[in-house]
RNA sequence: GCCCCCGUAGCUCAAUGGAUCGAGCAGUGCUCUUCUAAGGCAUUGAUGCGGGUCCGAUUCCUGCCGGGGGCACCA
């Protein structure tokens, strides 16, 4: 049982049942260790002023004989509280007694390497969709944020003890295929293309959309293409196979670079025999009906425009393909939720799909769009890739590799080249991924190379050099520790503990909230706790031995908290920087 | 026209309906003979506008203004 759990648990104990309580953290120490506005709530349903409830409940708590209903209860102890006090207009401000904090966090030591990790999925599947790359196009910064956040739930919900599936959807069929096979055929040539394929393919494409603009008829023989492919035509299979295979090979080595691993690997492509068969049964069961040559299911209850699920030529649309996916994750793996992280531009699409399997009544599974915002251009404008200039995704990982790069030089020369390559890459894509992960998901993130590159502050970077320089010190120290956390008493001290003690809280929130933003904000300030920590507390120069033992035991746990964290986000630690 | 997201400091971003709205960058001034200065300390500076609900609103409702995205044969 955590520090935060006993204390949960203890007011519990003395309100009435069945209300939920939140705790917050103020930020300063003034308002207490933690915080409840409980008595807000019970106020308003007894009808009495908050602020008699808050010093009734103050007074409660503080009461030194366990109430009857936690009298069993061994966590019980009087010394739990140092002070708890009723402040208006009705907070309970509670301080924790420095016995009780470090009792907890010994507690920490019974079972290090698992701190923060939760069984709440327990024997529950979660597929988590991400990535989402699109045959034939470079992944570019805009791309990046779906992989990024998608990596960094998947681990956290593997954290929190869920059998993830990591899924890549691949786009990989589709009337966008029609068209590039239109393009080659028109103008393309097979050296070129073996010889820079993502790059010539993006090419066709998009001349092909500009020549369209000029000749509308362009646009019907892409269809008609993908028509074809979709029955079957032998010349266009064969085209769309290369594309894919010559595509996924650069997928690969991006994910390779940026650390992203997946589990599955179907993308559009794998349901097209299933399409029939789900516009049949939509259509048996009176959900779906034709409308002007084409197939829809009418959302007007749900107050939603009516969902296409095939075109008037019988050519299939990506809704039904969705459609189809989900049916096959439910029966082949019947998972608890399945998250789709996907931006918000699409949310129309979710929606509707979330409606029609509703319908279907064989969505057991709890669906959730994970929407996030666009990565927009420094004019604030979408990044697109037919409108012209974009950032690729390679080239803004080697930047900030290279970038990374001169500023090890700058500082180290005793590393190998070698060395500091890794170390590099390790930085300058965990600055990557933080810079995403920090942000609230919903808002639209304005791209920004300064921003990208600034190594300083609120950073991977910054994260990675206050576990880094902890760990220097731990692996100074000889010997092995036995700490022993009653040793240590400072506020120094006491500060840093109660901030690692709030991590498998925090963890907990972002699973459920599925936002990364708030494990990303916690770990700066646990670095930044630490950095104050290191800045002003001796721990290898601290003379009294016991209490160097217990503060080299204490850096170890915040380093590999920081550690952990950052793994949760994707984030690597270098061993030195 | 309808729907969704967003609007907080010069810039980029925080804030389950909570207390005096937090950070980072940029600016200013300190701080390396010291466990790694990619650090620490100090300091300047903000809720688009008008109503409403609430003990309490950046947050919820409503009307404007501004930005982004979407609205059946693209994904």
């Amino acid at each position: 049982m955590t520090l935060r759990e006993k204390i949960t648990a203890k007011i519990k104990s003395i309100i009435p049942k069945g209300m939920d309580i939140s705790l917050s953290v103020p930020e300063n120490d003034t308002q207490g260790h933690y915080s409840t506005n409980i008595a807000f709530r019970i106020a308003k349903q007894k009808g009495v002023a908050p602020m008699e409830e808050a010093k009734r409940i103050a007074t409660k708590l503080l009461e030194s004989a366990p109430p009857k209903t936690v009298a069993k209860r061994p966590f019980w102890q009087a010394e739990l509280f140092e002070r708890v006090e009723a402040v208006s207009p009705g907070f309970i401000n509670i301080w924790i007694k420095p016995k009780a904090i470090q009792g907890a966090f010994q507690d920490i030591l019974k079972d290090e390497k698992n701190f923060g990790r939760s069984k709440i999925g327990k024997g529950k599947k979660v597929i988590i969709e991400y990535s989402q790359p699109n045959i034939a196009k470079r992944m570019h910064a805009g791309h990046i944020r779906s992989t990024i956040i998608g990596d960094a739930l998947a681990n956290i919900y593997e954290f929190a003890g869920y059998k993830v599936i990591r899924w890549n959807y691949i786009g990989d069929w589709g009337t966008q295929f029609g068209k590039l096979i239109a393009a080659y055929k028109l103008w393309g040539s097979k050296k070129e293309v073996e010889k820079d394929p993502i790059e010539t393919l993006l090419h066709l494409y998009v001349r092909f959309h500009n020549e369209m603009a000029k000749n509308p008829s362009l646009e019907a023989r892409g269809q008609e293409e993908f028509k074809k492919l979709e029955a079957g035509d032998k010349e266009n299979r064969k085209l769309w196979k290369w594309f894919r295979d010559e595509s996924l090979i650069e997928y690969k080595r991006i994910y390779k670079f940026l650390d992203i691993r997946f589990d599955v690997w179907t993308g559009e492509s794998a349901y097209e025999k299933d399409l029939q068969g789900i516009v049949l049964e939509l259509k048996t069961k009176g959900i779906a009906k034709n409308s002007e040559g084409a197939v829809i299911v009418p959302l007007d209850e749900e107050k939603l425009p009516p969902a296409l699920i095939q075109k008037s030529d019988g050519a299939s649309i990506y809704l039904t393909r969705d459609i189809a996916s989900l049916r096959h994750r439910i029966r082949k793996y019947k998972p608890a939720k399945i998250l789709y992280v996907v931006s918000n531009e699409q949310s129309l699409h979710f929606e509707q799909l979330f409606a029609v399997a509703k319908k279907l009544s064989w969505n057991n599974a709890e669906l959730a769009h994970v929407k996030f915002g666009l990565m927009l251009g420094e004019n604030h404008k979408k990044l697109s890739t037919r409108g012209g200039l974009v950032v690729a995704l390679d080239e803004l990982i080697e930047s900030m590799v290279r970038e990374t790069r001169k500023a090890i030089d700058d500082k180290y020369s005793k590393l190998s080249s070698k060395e500091k390559d890794l170390t590099a890459s390790v930085i300058g894509v965990g600055a990557l991924k933080y810079n995403d992960l920090r942000e609230n998901r919903n808002s639209d993130i304005v791209f920004n190379w300064k921003h990208m590159l600034d190594f300083t502050g609120d950073s991977a970077p910054y994260l990675q050099y206050a576990c880094v320089r902890l760990l220097r010190i731990v692996g100074k120290s000889r010997g092995k520790n036995q700490p022993d956390f009653s040793k240590l008493t400072a506020d120094n001290d006491l500060a840093l503990m109660r901030k690692a003690l709030e991590f498998p809280h925090v963890v907990l929130t972002s699973a459920e909230t599925l936002y990364t933003n708030n494990l990303a904000l916690y770990l700066y300030e646990l670095a930044t706790t630490a950095n104050r920590f290191y800045e002003t507390t001796p721990i290898l120069k601290d003379n009294n031995s016991a209490r160097r033992a217990a503060r080299l035991g204490l850096i170890q746990i915040v380093a590999s908290i920081l550690r952990n964290g950052l793994t949760l986000l994707g984030v690597k630690t270098p061993k030195k920087m």
